[in-house]
DNA sequence: TTACATTAGTTACTGCTCTAACTATTAAAA
DNA sequence: TTTTAATAGTTAGAGCAGTAACTAATGTAA
């Protein structure tokens, strides 16, 4: 077996762990991550359409509306044919939803950040340096990040 | 900015790029990366079971169902129940598949594996070390149970 | 004004992923 | 031996992610 073999199998156990967070978090606050997140984009600019949250978030709008649909059902959100423009579709928190939002706990890897920050200092620079430059070598560095995967992360990311 | 929210910016550029690369993989070659990687594994160990893959690749057994029925419909690969223990399932690369596999390229790009095959042996090591050790990290509360039964039967597959 | 292009959003379809519940079989314990 | 537990695999059901094709509305150019 490779070494890039066996690189590839810890990545999918990284991946898997983000996935099974997301899926804990469901259990526990009733919304996914990227519920999570859509919903703190509405909540963040009341009124946001769409297309703006497929940009700020980096998801394909077809996405965009496969998670509204669900957190709409579940009336956590509104969607609201605007009369200027008839295409758009302005979104809102109903109360029920921000109550909600309110609620949900942070969907940090809060057990990886404790553990990485109690590592020795050169031995965060250590990881840090491995994993940007796995990073680099995929040609990783110039695509964006996706924030699906880590949710706390983004909302801590500086604005625009 | 900490160094676990760098690092975490990171490994969600490497997985978006992993991500991107299924896609064009299927595009080209006819098999997802999952796809690609579980006739890998079948490839390397004849007659291999499917809980077995999913250790190896650190998928549940239900996703490898799930990619197994996938691919056996494609006729790429064969399900044998085995004699010895009906509960088991055997598992062979049909000659389409063989073919289909020596055809398509690495699950990781190509770019990546050359860069990584360049390094140093212990760089290669540093570099999947720290990987892994973020992947234990991330791990948490998994159980993992009994891993002093899987130890001797590593090697090979049962055959039937 | 008519024709074409763009934009916003949705729908249809495909694939990956999980948990939980289930069948069948085998192993272990009482 | 009978009962109980563990194992292997599958199925059902859900969510996330993408592309492509579509409707509807708006903008632009001939």
């Amino acid at each position: 077996m490779q070494k890039y073999d066996e690189l590839l199998v810890s990545l999918r156990k990284v991946i898997r762990a983000i996935d099974l967070h997301s899926k804990q978090l469901n259990k526990t606050s009733g919304l996914t991550g990227p519920q999570l997140l859509i919903m703190q984009e509405v909540s963040q600019t009341d009124g946001i359409t769409a297309s703006r949250i497929a940009q700020n978030v980096n998801l394909s709008p077809a996405t965009v509306t496969n998670i509204l649909d669900r957190i709409e059902s579940r009336n956590l959100v509104t969607r609201v044919r605007s009369q200027m423009d008839k295409r758009r579709v302005s979104l809102y928190l109903t109360d029920k939803g921000k109550e909600l939002l309110d609620k949900a706990p942070q969907p940090l890897q809060e057990h990886f950040i404790e553990k990485f920050s109690a590592l020795a200092e050169w031995e965060q620079s250590l990881l840090l340096s491995s994993m940007q430059r796995v990073a680099a070598m995929m040609d990783a560095d110039k695509l964006d990040a996706s924030p699906l995967l880590e949710v706390g992360a983004l909302t801590q990311a500086p604005k625009e």
